[in-house]
DNA sequence: GATTAACCTACTAAATCTATAGGAAATACA
DNA sequence: TGTATTTCCTATAGATTTAGTAGGTTAATC
């Protein structure tokens, strides 16, 4: 399942991204627009300006606003951030690999083989998607 | 991320393939072969079992046995009833199909149209799986 | 009738998720 | 200078899920 934070912050990306202004957009305005609890969101938003995905700015005319522009914010690197790994276990994570400690040996591994090849189809959507294409 | 009750429950359906013998194998050979906690695994084969992937054989001699082919068990149907709904999100699901609460309208929503992509994707791979596909 | 092994329910400990509370720091503007 | 605004930051709490345990019941075998 996708945590909520993940389906927040693609939503708060995605309504930055279709605002297409420059100037800074209140967590309050964004909050309200797409029905999430303001301080939940804050913290989303926390963490996405400490990953380089947006800027901010304090007091009065503050708010956030993307750094980039949208083609250039691959899915990838998104779903990394707010979700964590892509794959389903870390012995096929390509960016969070860790052993399984009950596995002797992963090439023998049915749940391996099979999720090696969830991981790749996974990555191949976030690999094909920017925040760009999420606007419709 | 995979539970371990799918992870075990995967592994132990493999064992049970590449055994391949249809006289029935005790939940604590299963365990210990593939290191997995014994009282833990006997809930997941119930589980299998009630779903109709497993029998079972009460007393000396007993134990659990694969009902169909391993051929004719696709990863769609392994993967439902051990992790649930394969989409991200109830919005996308085919079988498990709920509404966001806080989505007004699905067809603009930036989250859909990127987790419908990734349901698809991870459904070809389930439906081009089956439990003999697993085995190596 | 003794042993074996699945069956079943209930419970618990730990982890994770989804927030909330409350104040500090910075900025704008009068 | 002072007040309002808005982000920044830490800590914490409640709910849910996960992973595993305990302990006894039922059915089959020998």
């Amino acid at each position: 399942m996708l945590s909520k934070k993940t389906k927040y912050g693609l939503k708060a990306l995605t309504y930055l991204a279709s605002i297409d202004s420059k100037s800074p957009v209140q967590i309050a305005e964004i909050a309200k627009h797409e029905n999430i609890s303001q301080k939940f969101l804050e913290s989303i938003l926390l963490t996405l300006r400490r990953n380089g995905f947006l800027g901010s700015k304090k007091g009065k005319g503050g708010g956030y606003y993307l750094i980039k522009d949208p083609k250039d914010i691959p899915m990838t690197s998104v779903m990394r951030v707010l979700e964590g790994p892509i794959a389903m276990v870390p012995c096929v994570s390509l960016n969070f690999y860790e052993k399984c400690d009950d596995c002797p040996d992963e090439n023998e591994c049915s749940v391996n083989k099979l999720m090696l090849q969830v991981r790749d189809s996974a990555l191949e959507v976030y690999r094909n998607n920017t925040l760009a294409d999420l606007i419709s």
